[in-house]
DNA sequence: TATGAATGAGTGTTCATTCAT
DNA sequence: GATGAATGAACACTCATTCAT
């Protein structure tokens, strides 16, 4: 019952749209018109910097070298354009942050995951700010959202299953469940250092602060730091 | 006492205006004043259960009884009034969290504060909402919200270390570090439970999570389960 | 044709009253309300300074030490209070400025005049400028102010009438034309210099402009600087 | 050409802001766009017969058929627009008022100057109206008028510089000043007729008070009636 | 007599959206 | 495909005025 993403749908003013399938606009025929729908979707993703509720439709249209009107001929909204943004960009997470993970050195797997996700996150925080700031209003960012981050969950899960296989793991854990929070750490703190500009964090390096985090990942899921094959049986297993 | 945490720190980022104390509208001098002044307030925090952007000023006026004009007798716009609801209600969270922690039963103690954060999060969740809404747009809920952050860090910093004196603690760890990311975790879980329904959450009993969470907190922080046994008896166990 | 004062009566918005007597609040009864009532009009009066439509009542009544609502019990509106004030700062004018006018010494007796004049205008320049400013659109306005040049006009012309009996003046001069545009120059300077401080004006010393002023009152009149009767029969006449 | 009548000259008093090329909207790049701008220009102008306070900005665009929101394309805000009317109104002023001054005629120059001043104010009495309405209140106004009159009044004294240079004139007048008291009672009694409707003048055909005046103005300035005879026989009356 | 809370009509301004060219 | 003029609903905010206390 905790989980209803869809649920909480405005009720006055600019409410969100019903949820269909993206119908309106169809995908430009010409060359030059897909150029121009790009152009309009970069033009959004760098105002938004500024956030979401200071870019204006006008903003869009100008930054990319287009009259008002021309936003129509491309997007319904700045909803469906904001939508389509986000869905692209969350794809392109899910796969840049995959990185295989060597149960033989589960920091060394840790750090490089959270290096990853970190370097993406801040090339694309103005997206990932929108996302915060529209997940709580917006039924169907909030929607892409969960699925989003369901989906990073299994991931993980699914890696570090292999890790209890190989015995490192603390069995008295809900795997899932502390998965869910480490990421939760991660994505906040990321959140936190690079749309809030370093709000409520203590002004250390990056790298520094990468350490920590895997640190805590490590110690929370119960991995040795060095595995007990590797320490104990170099050889074996 | 020492720890105010609307205490004025400065920002990183767009800092803005000096904010000061509120001038603009003065106090009412009369009861039934401040009672409508106090009604206003209470029907905004209560609107904005729906988002922040979808509550105008009328419909707080109109929730609170009075015609739009009277608004402007109590409050300079909405965001005076807004400021001045998350300035209370981080106050009052900060005396609210506050548990003693009590170094000989190290995860009573955790598991305490965070079932504690937990309840004041649900209770206030439309405005903690609006704090991370509003946070990348409004300098100054930024100001007021890193500066609430950071209080609350200090205050944890200082009960663990307490901790750190009577040796339980991993002496390798930047304590400062690991308190905010532990933090970071427990309110993003709080943000994404509470305020975002559950979104990308597992559906588990709050009081599951909060044991998950707790777990964390010690192992992160590299307390002893049982610290006092260890203490009394050395060799033992 | 040319008098209309009464005509262009505004037509939409805050237009003015019907011109009655004034009705409304009557003569408070008690000492304290008189004063209550005369430190209104001084409030007010001081605070047209900046321009009648600058100031709002509760600039008034603030000014006045007073609560909002108190205006009402002494004035049916801004408007009531304004014609008030005027029609008294009218009287009192024509009063101070009068001076008897002597015949043997006319230059001397137009500097007198418009000394005083100039001494009144600007001590009472935040009036005049309301005078200017709302004479447009308040045909009340605009009538009193109508019948106070009338009469100014009026004295002017007697004075002079007698300086034509002792036969210093041009005969081929319509008098009261010469007199009206006279008298314009003069309080179109007063109004430049004290109520738009200078706009358009040469920087001179007050007493300089005076005696411009008075010169051309002179030859414009087509009176001698010595009276004949003084220079060529001191005795006569 | 030397005399620009909008030039930035600084003014006295409550100066404001820099006053450089109004930016905000640019000019319409369509013909149709300008020719709205135009027509809105145009609708303020004669609504401000009635009033510069009683003209909203939807009565502007309303009598200009259009929509309320099209006022934006085409100004910031109602003073922009003013000003840049003023402006306009100003500069065609002082083209249209230019006329030779004949040395050898004196009083049918300074005639047919008034005439044509008169002839001016009376076509653009609504936004001259405008000017006294507001100088007192909008610095801007008041700068854009003081810088008129200043350029006025040195067209005034170049033209009588040559009487001068004849020795036609009174050594002992201080001439720029005489200038500006006697310009000040034309502009005046234009006021008064034709924006005050005539209120506080006596009922007489313009021709005969432009008579008046320009007698007037000649015995002010002491210029003879009729130099060229005297010019041509010293000796002779 | 005075207070100040409350009203509500009025107005300026913004901005997504449409549409003729 | 693209323009930019035009719309109009939405909203914030002001202020004279009323009224219970």
């Amino acid at each position: 019952m905790a989980q209803q993403p869809t649920a909480e749908r405005p009720t006055s003013g600019q409410a969100t749209e019903p949820a269909g399938a993206e119908p309106a606009a169809p995908m430009p025929s010409t060359e030059k018109g897909r150029d121009t729908r790009r152009r309009l979707m970069k033009a959004a993703a760098q105002l938004y910097e500024k956030g979401y509720a200071n870019a204006r439709i006008t903003d869009i249209t100008e930054a990319a070298g287009l009259s008002a009107g021309a936003f129509y001929r491309y997007f319904e909204d700045r909803q469906q354009l904001t939508r389509e943004l986000l869905r692209e960009m969350m794809d392109e997470m899910y796969v840049f942050i995959r990185s295989p993970f060597d149960e033989t050195q589960p920091i060394r797997s840790v750090l490089e995951s959270t290096r990853k996700y970190f370097e993406f996150y801040e090339a694309h925080r103005a997206l990932l700010g929108v996302v915060v700031e529209l997940s709580q209003t917006d039924a169907e960012v909030a929607q892409l959202w969960d699925a989003a981050k369901r989906a990073f969950n299994d991931r993980i899960v699914r890696s570090l299953e292999r890790g209890i296989a190989a015995g490192q793991m603390r069995g008295d854990l809900d795997l899932a469940l502390a998965a869910e929070m480490l990421r939760s750490m991660t994505e906040y703190y990321a959140f936190q250092r690079f749309v809030l500009n370093g709000s409520g964090l203590s002004d250390v390096p990056l790298e520094q602060a990468t350490n920590a985090i895997a640190e805590i990942w490590i110690s929370g899921m119960g991995l040795d730091r060095e595995p007990a094959t590797k320490r104990t049986a170099p050889s074996g297993a």
